[in-house]
DNA sequence: AAGGCGGGGTC
DNA sequence: GACCCAGCCTT
């Protein structure tokens, strides 16, 4: 690269900058606090579905000690919806390294904000040139994107190496002085001109000495291999409605601390035993029956019509097996999809009451699938234990606002609490 | 280096 | 329905 290229890219980035960006809640000010925020959210999320929740959360919890101080709980409630949680753990830890090593403050030197919770290289190169204006690179999906076509550079951006490799020519075309805006302008086409897609090269600013669009491939970089397909799981949820001092509130439970969907709230589930298996089930049992009641949420399959003896066993076995939580599923009520970047939820979500256990007492193995299709299991009410175990309680629709649900659970819940209003 | 980790959008 | 969007952490 020579220098007259790099300082021609970087000025008319830098004019096209200024006067194309756009006016989002994170460019109020330059607190480092509040670009940090926007950074951790924009993290995997576009702008559009970010605005809305770092308004609230800048509400909430305007500076490093308000969040440091603030119970995690309402940290993740705050951050329902926008999925990733572990950011929002990671920042309220962070805040609270700030509290404690930086008396609240942001630092304004390379490593110590790297050693921040949740701060990689990206991020801590986006604090440090858009909030302290210091000439480090801040390289994301947008910038690999948008030098790749640049410079027409054939390496696969899903490899870390490509990723070093592109920080230290971003490095090398931050112009004096303008850190923080060269940095924004690099993102800022990516997101409108140099989009993965189709990109406008027609109002591109740097469109005359771009090498990836006069070779002609400005549509077939970056180059990224391919992530694999998501893994499907038949998730058989339990929807129970209490009776008695809970009557009208649903049976809800907590995620443990770590791994999917750490600490949020959520139906009580289980994995149904195969996915292939509980086809040729479903097949074996002929399930015709008719829906109870609530809405098919949505539908993946072509023609199926939901419920089924056999998931209602299994539900209620390992429930109990996994649990401790003794409950007889009813009826199905309806289905869902939920997709994660690595696997696809198919919730069968079944009504089911509490307190009963099988008949025949401790759980078997998989029930016969004739047996299973032509009778129903026997149960009988369970007088002994009728206890909850320790991660589930009952809410009514008031407690929603305070419990973190992932989006499939919201789904479910909303809308059961709208049918039966 | 590879995989876990949510939830969206466009065409 | 098939395609796309990705940064930090753990292993």
């Amino acid at each position: 690269m020579t220098t007259e290229a790099a300082s021609y890219f970087s000025s008319e980035l830098l004019g096209w900058y200024r006067g194309n960006k756009r006016d989002l809640p994170w460019r109020l000010n330059r607190d480092p606090y509040r670009i940090w925020v926007s950074e951790v959210m924009l993290q995997q999320t576009r702008v559009d579905t970010v605005i809305p929740y770092y308004e609230r959360f800048m509400e909430k919890f305007p500076t490093a000690a308000a969040l440091a101080a603030a119970p995690e709980p309402e940290v993740l409630k705050c951050w329902e919806g926008l999925g990733y949680y572990s950011r929002a753990r990671n920042l309220q830890t962070g805040a609270r390294e700030v509290v404690e090593r930086h008396g609240g403050a942001v630092p304004d030197d390379k490593e110590a904000v790297s050693s921040l919770r949740g701060v990689g290289p990206y991020t801590a190169g986006a604090i440090m040139s858009i909030a302290f204006n210091k000439p480090e690179p801040a390289v994301d999906g947008n910038v690999m994107r948008v030098l790749s076509r640049f410079f027409c550079l054939e390496d696969d951006i899903a490899k870390p190496a490509t990723r070093v490799k592109i920080e230290k020519l971003a490095a090398a075309l931050i112009p004096e002085g303008a850190a923080g805006d060269f940095n924004q302008a690099l993102m800022e086409l990516g997101a409108l001109v140099c989009t993965p897609k189709s990109p406008g090269c027609l109002t591109c600013p740097v469109m005359l000495h771009c090498e990836g669009r006069m070779a002609g491939k400005e549509h077939v970089l970056p180059i990224k291999t391919k992530a694999k397909p998501p893994r499907p799981e038949t998730r058989l949820a339990a929807l129970v409605v209490g009776s008695g001092e809970h009557a009208g509130k649903v049976l809800v439970r907590q995620r443990p601390a770590s791994g999917l969907l750490a600490q949020m709230w959520e139906l009580p589930h289980v994995l149904a035993p195969q996915a292939g298996e509980a086809a040729a089930q479903k097949a074996a049992a002929g399930c015709g029956r008719k829906r109870a009641r609530g809405a098919q949420l949505s539908v993946s399959g072509s023609q199926r019509s939901g419920g089924d003896p056999a998931q209602m066993d299994q539900l209620c076995r390992l429930l109990a097996q996994e649990e401790g939580l003794l409950i007889r599923p009813v009826s199905w009520w309806g289905e869902t999809e939920h997709i994660f970047s690595h696997i696809i939820w198919d919730v069968q979500v079944y009504q089911a009451e509490f307190g009963f256990r099988l008949k025949d007492g401790e759980p078997q193995t998989a029930l016969d699938q004739t047996q299973a299709a032509e009778s129903l299991v026997p149960y009988e009410i369970d007088t002994g234990s009728s206890e909850l175990p320790t991660n589930y309680r009952y809410i009514g629709v008031e407690e929603m606002s305070e419990l973190a649900f992932p989006n499939v659970f919201l789904r479910i819940l909303r809308d059961y609490w709208e049918l039966t209003e």
